[in-house]
RNA sequence: GGUCUUAUAGCUCAGCUGGUUUAGAGCACCUGCCCUACAAGCAGGGGGUCCUAGGUUCGAAUCCUAGUGGGACCA
């Protein structure tokens, strides 16, 4: 065979067993006997490129998924695309501003043409490069929430739910997004903190009979040459055109003069009343607030509370509008700098105070939104979060980690009608038709709407043209919360082979940040069409970060590139660096280092390979070394596979590579290699030769779900193969019964290979220089002298019944105690100062188990087999000191 | 402000229903080694008042309370 590098080079291999994946089929999924395991992907916003989330969130998928092949599962992961309405259009508006062209200028048919190409042209790139990450997804299936059956399945939703009296039509407050010109749900809304400023402004009192005062103890009357006036603090004095009322608490003894008068909005001169209501905090400001029921959610409620008159003031852009009367056309926070000059100016403005408050920003536009009255259409969410909580709370449908059923609950429990109107033309348009003479009806096409127009009018006459279809589209989440059922066409096709088959899917992967958003409102149309979860286990990753725990982004310029990380360490390296650093729920600092080491780890792989593919083999008796080991490594290998089954059981998946990691690196490199290695040039007998291919091909295969590119360049050169198989659709070992005694037996024999090793060290002398060795202790069995011999290169094993002749160096492993006789090698003094240092430790040690034996409750309460290892400790730790002392004496 | 969550080695984390020696892992660090699978490696080594203060208990890193410091979500 041709000789092997002794670096392994991934670039050599990585397209090419891609490719043989694609070739062979071996991603594609079809019903059939076998127990379904399905993941739909997470779409990603269809012109979007792959980021570090990305690349966690999908490692992870891939390694569920073709563990679940390996189990003998039909794997499906489904892959697709978003639409993401917002981003999308806003990344096609601006490029259509960079070509002097304005969306305005446009025809919705027009701009609608340039959205597609767009997304033909930007579409679809994240997922090649999925493929270079190893992703085993089921390409065929790939999916777009605006391709025909996810967009035919929405309006068949949005249809159902209207004639359900679960979706409505109407004016309310919502929040505005005036650079993208759209309303948005409250969960598009990011809070942050913000330095700002608090303006106090005089309401001069109107036509001022000076009645009210009452003198009781805290009333506050301000008063000047102009009169009497009431101040009023707010964050947003360009909002003051848009006041209709000025409100007090009742039960405010500083302002109590005020109740029943009126008031002059400064520099507006609008005359408003006083109103009251103990919705307004005594303790902030002054105790009077203005209302603006336009353009503040609690100011609206008071509005409608008391019939108050609403003026918008701003332009769907943010601009000041003509119902303003003035500053009309200016931008909101120009404004904002100019009213407190002129207010100052005017005497209006008693003072300004610096003040920290939270702002909302459109989470896509990262513009400060503007509350603002408009038509919209919502979805009821009360019945859809009561089926949607129990299943969860009662872990019928798993969190993992479990933390995030506290924050779902708390969702749920409070949750508000959801705005799904965006006006927004790249998405699914609604389907709600106008009737020439008001009103409108709801349909799944047009001619179904003229159907139901002809019905409500009663006039036969009407066209499709006489009817017109509202011009909003749907919130993109709309669309991606029926993702798992419309992957499967069983929103069209309800009760379909396919999605009896797969759904409920089994395990969900994505980030605590989009739980609301997406998983939360999955749940919901899952049970409501489907009747039940849409999938059996929620995983939520972390957020990745860099090393210093920073978020990353484009502007801190701390996010790595995915696709160089693959280049530089290969995908699996790069596979094994995110999971390293990837506890569930947990934020993960990613380090490039984690890379380094997953790349490492690739090349002792294939060192390791290069090892036993040179040996040469022989018909010979197999050493008694080698049968020891090969028995011993079955041992620790199906003692690990039972570790790493419970690990993905729990969804510990980075403890689950650390354990293939150690099983690979420390048992079978560092110990059994060594064990049955041949000595150089020797040949190897055939029994051992073969027992370690097929411990080589299991580790492999234990390993593939995280490295599928070396494992598999490996496999297929451990033997010739056939041309279907390949290690992907192999099945994983069955955990076997083994043999605990076994195993600890060996770590003793490690124990005293290792000191041995460590007196050569210490003392410099060759490993070519033989010792003998002399051992005191029952636990000592002999049954693995073969390998101490051959490992630490010891001559004879002796029971030390006699009198060690000469000085020796001596260790001790659990209870026996190790003597290698040194002759004049031996420095008495520092054997006997070891010793004792030894032994004051175990004294230590010993004094705290004897504390707990002398105690009479400890004895008495604690539970039996605990008293009894307490016995052992003792009783083990005196024999060791005895040891010790014994040979202390010896050496005297 | 509300709810939740967390604090263990330089870093990232295990430590499960309290008792597996006087707390572990990986990485990093330090000291030796190019000994023909592997320097992307090998052999050793150091390193922790388990955030603080109380409490429960025969026994607390583990359970409870308070405080302090992180983090997340919601308003």
């Amino acid at each position: 065979m041709e000789e092997l590098a002794s670096k392994y080079n991934p670039a050599d291999v990585e397209s090419k067993w891609y490719q043989y994946w694609l070739d062979n089929g071996f991603f594609k999924s079809k019903p059939d006997g076998r127990e379904p395991y399905t993941i739909v992907i997470p779409p990603p916003n269809v012109t979007g490129v792959l980021h570090m989330g990305h690349m966690l969130n999908n490692t992870i998928q891939d390694i569920l998924v073709r563990r679940a092949r390996m189990m003998g599962k039909n794997a499906c992961w489904v892959p697709g695309t978003d639409h993401a309405s917002i981003a999308t259009e806003a990344k096609v508006v601006n490029k259509l501003a960079q070509e002097g062209i304005k969306k305005t200028d446009l025809t919705r048919e027009q701009f609608l043409e340039h959205a597609w190409e767009w997304t033909r042209k930007h579409g679809g790139i994240i997922l090649e490069q999925l493929k270079k990450l190893g992703a085993s997804c089921d390409w065929d299936r790939t999916g777009f929430t605006m391709d025909e059956t996810r967009s035919k399945s929405v309006i068949k939703v949005f249809c159902d739910l209207y004639e359900k009296g679960l979706i409505y039509r109407g004016v309310r407050m919502v929040n505005w997004d005036p650079k993208a010109l759209t309303a948005l749900s409250d969960e598009e809304v990011i809070y942050k903190e913000e330095h700002s400023k608090l303006f106090y402004l005089k309401y001069y009192v109107a036509d001022d009979d000076m009645s009210g005062e009452t003198g009781a103890e805290g009333e506050i009357i301000h008063r000047d040459a102009k009169g009497r006036y009431a101040v009023v603090a707010t964050t947003r004095p360009e909002t003051i055109m848009g006041d209709t009322a000025m409100c007090i608490n009742p039960k405010d003894p500083k302002n109590r003069w005020l109740a029943g008068k009126k008031v002059i909005v400064p520099l507006v001169n609008r005359v408003i009343p006083v109103i009251e209501d103990e919705y307004v905090d005594i303790e902030f400001g002054t105790g009077c607030l203005k209302v603006t029921p336009a353009h503040d959610v609690n100011d609206y409620m008071l509005g409608e509370k008391y019939n108050l008159q609403t003026i918008d003031i701003f332009n769907d852009n943010g601009s000041i509008s003509e119902a303003a009367g003035m500053y009309v056309g200016q931008d909101r926070f120009d404004v904002r700098k100019q009213i407190e000059k002129d207010l100052d100016a005017a005497g209006l403005l008693e003072k300004t105070e610096d003040y920290n408050n939270k702002v909302g920003y459109s989470e896509r536009t990262n513009v400060v939104i503007e509350p603002k009255l408009s038509m919209q259409w919502f979805l009821k969410m009360e019945h859809l979060a009561k089926i949607a909580l129990e299943p969860v709370m009662k872990d019928e449908l798993k969190f993992y980690p479990p933390k995030y059923k506290n924050t779902y609950r708390n969702w749920l429990e409070n949750i508000k009608d959801w705005c799904i109107s965006r006006q927004l033309w790249w998405g699914h348009r609604i389907p709600a038709y106008f009737l020439p003479q008001g009103g409108y009806v709801v349909a799944e096409n047009e001619e179904k709407a003229l159907e139901l127009a002809k019905a409500k009018s009663g006039n036969n006459n009407l066209t499709i043209a006489d009817l017109r279809q509202d011009e909003d589209c749907l919130d993109t989440w709309f669309s991606s919360w029926l993702w798992p059922i419309s992957l499967f066409d069983g929103i069209n096709n309800p009760g379909n082979e396919e999605i009896k088959y797969y759904y409920p899917t089994s395990d969900l992967v994505t980030g605590p940040d989009i739980i609301f958003f997406w998983v939360a409102r999955m749940i919901m149309s899952g049970y409501e069409y489907q009747g039940d979860m849409p999938f059996k286990n929620v995983y939520f990753t972390g957020i990745v970060r860099d090393k210093l725990g920073r978020k990353m982004s484009k502007s801190l310029g701390n996010s790595p590139d995915p696709l160089d990380l693959i280049d530089r360490f290969g995908a699996d390296g790069v596979r094994m660096g995110m999971m390293l650093s990837a506890p569930a729920g947990n934020d993960i600092l990613f380090d490039e280092a984690l890379c380094e080491q997953g790349r490492n780890f690739n090349n002792k792989i294939w060192n390791a390979f290069r090892l036993v593919k040179g040996w040469e083999v022989k018909e010979m008796e197999q050493p008694e070394s080698a049968q020891k080991a090969v028995k011993w490594f079955k041992q620790q290998l199906n003692k690990t596979i039972a570790e790493i089954n419970d690990c993905f059981d729990k969804y510990r998946i980075s403890e689950a590579l650390m354990a293939v990691y150690k099983l690979f690196w420390d048992e079978f490199s560092s110990w059994y290699l060594e064990m049955v290695k041949p000595a150089y040039q020797q040949p190897i007998d055939k029994e051992t030769y073969e027992a370690t291919l097929n411990y080589f091909e299991t580790l492999l295969k234990l390993l593939h779900p995280f490295m599928p590119f070396i494992t598999e360049e490996l496999y297929q050169n451990i033997k010739e193969r056939d041309a279907k198989d390949s290690i992907m659709v192999s099945l994983l070992p069955k955990v076997e019964e083994y043999c605990e005694k076994n195993i600890n037996r060996m770590e003793i024999t490690k124990g005293i290979i290792a000191g041995i090793r460590n007196v050569r060290a210490n003392k410099g002398i060759s490993p070519r220089e033989a010792f003998e060795m002399y051992y005191k202790g029952s636990d000592f069995d002999g049954k693995n002298n073969s390998i101490i011999e051959k490992l630490a290169n010891v001559s004879k094993i002796t029971e030390a019944t006699d009198e060690i002749k000469g000085a020796a160096a001596t260790f001790m492993v659990s209870t026996i105690e190790i003597s290698i006789p040194l002759g004049n090698n031996v420095n008495a003094e520092e054997e006997i100062k070891k010793m004792e240092e030894e032994i004051k430790y175990l004294e230590g040690f010993l004094a705290g188990v004897e504390k707990k034996l002398s105690n009479e409750k400890f004895v008495a309460n604690a539970k039996p087999e605990i008293v009894e290892k307490e016995r052992k400790k003792k009783s083990d730790a005196e024999s060791k000191i005895a040891t010790l002392k014994e040979n202390i004496a010896k050496m005297k």
